[in-house]
DNA sequence: CAAATAATCTATTAATTCTATAGACTAATT
DNA sequence: AATTAGTCTATAGAATTAATAGATTATTTG
């Protein structure tokens, strides 16, 4: 399961790039009519931005707004950004692999080889699917 | 990702369905062999014996065995009895459905709908893998 | 029956992760 | 200068995960 904080992510990023986009979006608009706490919100917003898909600008007239085009933002980034790895198993994963170390040999591996299979046709959706997919719904 | 617990379960149920099934198996073996930590796998062995997947027999001799057809013991069903839910949101988890209350509504949740898509395209692989295809790998 | 074997049960702990909050601080605008 | 709004640090509480400990019960075999 997605945790709660890329579940709120994913839902601002949507709401976000569902706004003008000539007008930074405020932390409090969006935890307001998303029903997602202020304060958390804030933490993983910074954590976008962190990684490159939101900037922000403070002051009056700042908030926070998309860096890159929508339809190059795909649903699979923002997963690993906030959530990290989308396979089920380390030895399996593209971006956060590691070695189990009770299996001596992934080539032998049943459960690895299945596992790569799942891994391969979550990403064909999720490497497709984009935040203008999403905003657009 | 799956948990340890999770990842022990299935290994141990592989380990099993490879075994002669007139002999049940000790769990210090599939411990031993399989590098985990035995006092843990004990309970997990339990977990998978309250559920039904595994028969269990005390004293000389015993150990634990399948109780039913590896062909008929899906992977999809292991999971859920070890790790809960295959979905990565609760509102679209078909054994372990709950409402989002930050959600007014799946009907218009862009979320929901793509993330339906993903647990579909898990369960096509995960519901028709059963231990029999990954004993016989 | 006694000894050995092996699962069962209860419980507790340690570690980690998740979720959320608090409060002071910095930057930008008017 | 006042107001607005994001930033930073930190911590705390809850939940979950992973693992361990020790006593107990069931079964087989000699």
């Amino acid at each position: 399961m997605l945790s709660r904080k890329t579940k709120y992510g994913l839902k601002a990023l949507i709401y976000i790039a569902k706004q003008d986009k000539s007008v930074p979006v405020l932390i409090s608009e969006i935890a307001e009519k998303e029903h997602i706490s202020k304060k958390f919100l804030e933490t993983i917003l910074l954590d976008l931005k962190k990684f490159g898909i939101l900037g922000s600008k403070m002051g009056k007239g700042g908030g926070y707004y998309l860096l890159k085009d929508p339809k190059e933002i795909k649903v699979a980034s923002i997963i690993r950004v906030l959530d990290g790895p989308i396979a089920l198993l380390p030895c399996v994963s593209l971006n956060f692999y590691e070695k189990c170390d009770d299996c001596p040999s992934e080539e032998t591996c049943a459960l690895n080889k299945l596992m790569i299979q799942v891994r391969d046709n979550a990403l064909s959706i999720l490497e497709k699917q984009s935040l203008y997919d999403l905003a657009s719904f």
